[in-house]
DNA sequence: ATATGATGTTACCGACCGGTAACTCTCAGT
DNA sequence: ACTGAGAGTTACCGGTCGGTAACATCATAT
């Protein structure tokens, strides 16, 4: 196939910061990779390259290719969950606050690092083995994620919070997907006014 | 990896017709092993084993694998555009009920199918090369999906038609994508639902 | 200073990949 | 009956993959 000759896999991050230790940077090279080729483009051999190291320190971090997928994926979703818990922080106390601080802050990261869309959903269409360890980390996360907007569609009092929260769940859903099909200009860039005015028509009227 | 040792790969439509030409056969035989499985996990050998063929056959008749990805692509992009054409003589000079018939639909075969997800982004997902022959009819199937609606919102004269346009865009993707994180039990079945209320809240009231 | 554990280096394995060559077979159209 | 195109068969190629073995090197803690 044409993707697997010519084509140079090279990374995205400025530099490997060489200090780290090579678990880190292994790690760190392999989330860039994944994201930016997909996995199986993406060879075991590039990997430690691009972390400045060795296969078989790889080897000895993590199993095998598939257990360092996974750890990606946990990795990446322990920022996410550490962005909510931040936000959740910001907002003590204000489940509306949270929400649309959440929906604020999608502008800023999502339109910047998302040109090749939701690692999670990504890794899911290249891996369809339902036993596959990164799997289990998706479906966990992307479950979480669903029942984090439930949670404080219920708290803040919203009329019709789970299928407001499902709502909200797919347009985020389709906005960092929709990215890879129809461009970072297209619909996903009006995604945060979608959300506050979703979240005002459920409010409930008090006058 | 995993993947590629041990797990069979096995087609899941019921049987080959050999009675079908050749080329259709494989066609038919690649989209569902492909869409089952991923692209990169599916070697020729096993699609033309599944078409009940062989291998020099599959190259006489598209030649290589990436124009046989983007062949299935468009394969798939056709028979969809033939719903959307049938759909719009059922409800001719109606737009309105034009896109109430394919919210309609959706659940009909959206739930059936998908557990995969999108055949079009998981294609995406695993071809990062934007020069790839497949990504180009994945772009312009997406486009032409999106413009559907702008074009149906406009011509029903709902309100603020670009942006209900996008919010049901936005929506459809992330029912797809999601089936494969959430499963089919999850916020997709809610889908029309949710988009029949979108469309009644950009009703224009008339009182 | 020496023991110890993590890291680096090189070479290698078997399996599978996409793709091609060379040849035979089948069968419809004339 | 002849032909020619499409289909089938077998064998093969170079390359890459994930993964392992054996060994050298280095830093640090005692």
């Amino acid at each position: 196939m044409s993707s697997t000759n010519s084509a140079k896999i090279a990374s995205t991050r400025s530099s490997t910061n060489t200090d780290a230790a090579p678990r880190e940077r292994i790690l760190t090279s392999a989330l860039d990779l994944f994201y930016g080729h997909g996995i199986h483009a993406v060879g075991v051999d590039a990997i430690a390259e691009a972390a400045a190291t060795n296969k078989m320190t790889l080897y000895r971090h993590f199993g095998s290719k598939d257990e360092l997928v996974a750890e990606c994926l946990r990795r990446l979703a322990a920022e996410t969950d550490g962005a909510w818990e931040e936000n959740a922080r910001a907002y003590a106390g204000d489940p509306r606050g949270q929400l649309l601080g959440w929906v604020r802050g999608l502008g800023a990261w999502k339109l910047d690092l998302a040109e090749r869309g939701c690692a999670f959903l990504n890794t899911a269409a290249e891996l369809p083995d339902k036993d596959h360890p990164a799997r289990r980390v998706v479906e966990e996360f992307k479950g979480r994620f669903r029942e984090r907007f439930i949670a404080l569609c219920r708290e803040a009092e919203l009329s019709e919070p789970e299928l407001l929260a499902d709502e909200i769940f797919l347009l985020c859903e389709g906005a960092r997907v929709s990215m890879q099909s129809v461009g970072r200009e297209g619909p996903a860039k009006r995604l945060p006014e979608m959300l506050q005015r979703l979240i005002a028509n459920h409010t409930k009227q008090r006058r």
